[in-house]
DNA sequence: TTAGTATATATTAATATACGAATATACGAA
DNA sequence: TTCGTATATTCGTATATTAATATATACTAA
């Protein structure tokens, strides 16, 4: 076991909870602002929030203010490839 | 957020500890032994099994017994996908 | 400035996970 | 049956995760 694995694991981590992977998932066909995850996850929105900072932490996803909304996508390969493999 | 989404997160949930993705990493190769696994891993041979166990109940791993021992091997194609994703 | 909408943070309680130590079980050989 | 090796289980404790509620902040428009 060496740092690979954890940096791998570390990914998987933060992608391995229901409401974060519909989260991903629904990232993966392009950016959407909170509202569209509260809705598509159907949980309240400071729920989407703490597993939205989860994903940030995680380097999975990144944030970008546009007007009075955030819009996030999916930045990192790792996690697209691990997404993308789970259709 | 489906069942759909529960089934893929679990099977991530598994594999996301650094000792279990190289348990599951090593296993891609061809089935191992659990002395194999406690060598790769550099973990004791209790913490091995318990890891084991968890990715037997996520059914990502079946087992056989061989005389003495037990070989282990990957059994799961959504496992084996996010492995390979994660070169 | 105020009001309204979008998003984030803090707190808390319940539950789950991790891992070491000790012990138990399964099997093969003698 | 007994011994030795391989693997599993149990238990205790520390730590982490989850999700709900309440509250706070950031921005836009009027």
């Amino acid at each position: 076991m060496n740092i690979h694995h954890k940096k791998k694991a570390a990914i998987l981590k933060a992608l391995a909870h229901p409401i974060r992977f519909c989260i991903v998932e629904g990232l993966m066909a392009g950016e959407q602002n909170v509202a569209a995850m509260v809705e598509c996850t159907k949980v309240p929105q400071p729920t989407v929030s703490q597993h939205l900072n989860i994903l940030k932490a995680a380097g999975v996803l990144s944030g970008e203010r546009v007007g009075n909304q955030i819009l996030y996508m999916v930045c990192n390969e790792d996690a697209k490839n691990v997404v993308s493999s789970l259709r």
